[in-house]
DNA sequence: TCTGAAACATGCCAGGA
DNA sequence: TCCTGGCATGTTTCAGA
């Protein structure tokens, strides 16, 4: 599927606040508040937009000690990988996962509350998981960007 | 601000799929219309709610290629971090940037379509910034986790 | 693929418990 | 903080260009 000037347009827009009504984005885009509304659902059909979602303040709902971990397996065949990445999946201090090449197996971007907890979900949960070698972990100091804006 | 079981459910519902009406979440809280109403403009004011956007597939818009790099700048004086930053936050490639303790200064995710794409980014775009010191890329081979849910 | 209008659902605001 | 009710505003469908 290809996507014209308008539809690359129509996503930022949604990137950037998808509570904005159609007939607001059809005064942006020059365009009918029907002919918008068909372009979004199609972009959905297609699975360009995946989903709507809420974006939290993660400093104000007590989560703002993000740390990146980087972890080694002490073996790898398949299923040492698949049983690893099924347990860390579960874990809902884990935001993201990423099988990776270079020195390391995965990197992980985990959100806590601080170092304490961060502490606390090493010991109790991270290093509990089978088949773990080594972990190093890197703290933010400052965020400097985040966003979930693709531009296409 | 302290937030309530109903709250946590509430937010959680909203970070899975903003697209909810408020009569489906108040059938799932066992509440009015209006309370959930009510609670969701609270968490909005409050600004526990950051924003509502839309996640896009970023296989289908050609943007499947993600990277981490790994970067330390030659000086760290106040000025050379500041100049560094605000460039870096222009990329559009740059999903995330992070300012952080260890071996390296700065963690980077980028966004681009494959290795060429990155090639490119990285000698025409990255390494262009002023005082950077050395990079290192690590390419992700799979993704195993990566949502934007924190759990509270 | 677009427009415009009509039907339907939802968001939003009172007023009161 | 919650509820009931009603008006305003939004979404969605459909015929026609």
């Amino acid at each position: 599927m290809t996507l014209d000037p308008t539809d690359k347009k129509l996503l930022l827009l949604l990137q950037t606040d998808s509570k904005r009504t159609t007939k607001e984005l059809s005064i942006k885009l020059n365009l009918s508040v029907t002919a918008v509304y068909e372009r979004i659902k199609k972009l959905e059909r297609e699975g360009i937009i995946d989903k709507y979602v809420v974006l939290l303040d993660k400093e104000k709902v007590g989560k703002g000690f993000i740390v990146f971990c980087h972890l080694k397996l002490i073996q790898h065949t398949k299923d040492f990988l698949t049983i690893f990445e099924s347990q860390v999946t579960q874990l809902p201090e884990v935001l993201e996962c990423y099988h990776v090449s270079g020195d390391y197996d995965y990197i992980l971007k985990i959100v806590v509350k601080d170092m304490k907890a961060y502490r606390e979900f090493l010991v109790t949960k991270l290093t509990t998981l089978h088949h773990i070698g080594s972990t190093q972990s890197t703290f933010m100091i400052n965020e400097v960007k985040n966003t979930t804006i693709v531009t296409i």
